[in-house]
DNA sequence: CCTACCGATCGGTAGG
DNA sequence: CCTACCGATCGGTAGG
């Protein structure tokens, strides 16, 4: 791992801990043990380093969901698959994820705007799986917008309850998340 | 509203846009329409005003369900009443909410650990009522922590959702999120 | 990668 | 509630 890579996986972990803004570029540099002007060789900003997390993690849903949409299967399934996918990325990337999910809102413009299309586009996808489901009789007729907008908070709220030593793999969370909204709590 | 009160609301709105550690202490004047040191003659420290935020949504939270821990009712109706309430609860106070979820977390001690306490003391409760479905054969036998983090994750993420003029009402919010947890997106 | 430093901004106080 | 101000800290640059 070379000094930039250092400096970006340092970051993901302040920024994670204390928050974007709460975060200071000499924190920074005393985690990575060089004086705080030293980062500026390999970083060109604080922002910089935001926008490289926020725009990693946006590339790696789209990277996984994408055979998903191309793949011929019930919407059921592709749901399933598509949960699966989701809570892969945020097991691999849980720092990054949660810099994604709670600093994103420090980005300025153009980036900013830029995020928001990409995050709405990933969103929209779910949203075409969920409604064909509907169409197809497969799911229940529900506000398509609100079932999506709960099925990603139940998703994105993973990266606090998945720790390597949990008593859950990632597979198993996605299995169970996905079981619990499709099935519902109760019996019968 | 007195002049405590309007910083107390300026400051709930203020915190939500921009996150507590990026609210300046001049913005909050600057918002009110006075001088920045005026503020001092009415709150203590910029963490005072967090805490009051804090711990009077703890209040409203413990205020409501209270009734509902007590009633005696199965555990799928219990579980509703208390979506609702928690619903209820964030719709009062949107702007309020969004800042105790968000930045509990800058608090300082002592303030933090007993923060930590009244949530998870909240959280019990609804662990209480699932697992008590599950003895009952009412709810399928799942893991409770998982459930309850998944259930709260849905319920939290609401003050997003929820617009004074959305299509939605809290009522209408709670009986469907409800409706999803208890029965799942399948049909059949 | 460091030393030295910049102007801007921070939360908060003294005194009226 | 204001004027005037404090020491601390911020992101970042110049120059080597």
């Amino acid at each position: 791992m070379n000094r930039k890579e250092q400096i970006r996986v340092t970051a993901q972990n302040l920024f994670r801990e204390r928050g974007y803004p709460a975060t200071s570029m000499r924190d920074l540099a005393a985690q990575i043990g060089i004086e705080p002007a030293s980062l500026y060789s390999h970083i060109d900003s604080k922002e910089a380093i935001l926008q490289g997390i926020c725009f990693e993690i946006a590339d790696e849903f789209f990277k996984t969901i994408e055979p998903v949409m191309n793949a011929n299967i019930p919407a059921d399934q592709k749901l399933m698959e598509a949960i699966r996918n989701h809570v892969k990325v945020i097991k691999h990337n849980s720092d990054a994820f949660a810099v994604f999910l709670n600093d994103w809102r420090y980005l300025s413009e153009p980036s900013l705007s830029e995020f928001k299309r990409q995050r709405k586009h990933y969103e929209d996808m779910f949203k075409d799986i969920i409604g064909d489901g509907m169409k197809q009789g497969i799911f229940k007729h529900m506000n398509v917008k609100f079932t999506v907008l709960t099925l990603f908070s139940s998703l994105n709220w993973i990266y606090l309850w998945y720790k390597p030593s949990g008593e859950m793999t990632p597979m198993e969370i996605a299995d169970n998340l996905g079981a619990l909204i499709l099935n519902g709590l109760k019996t019968k």
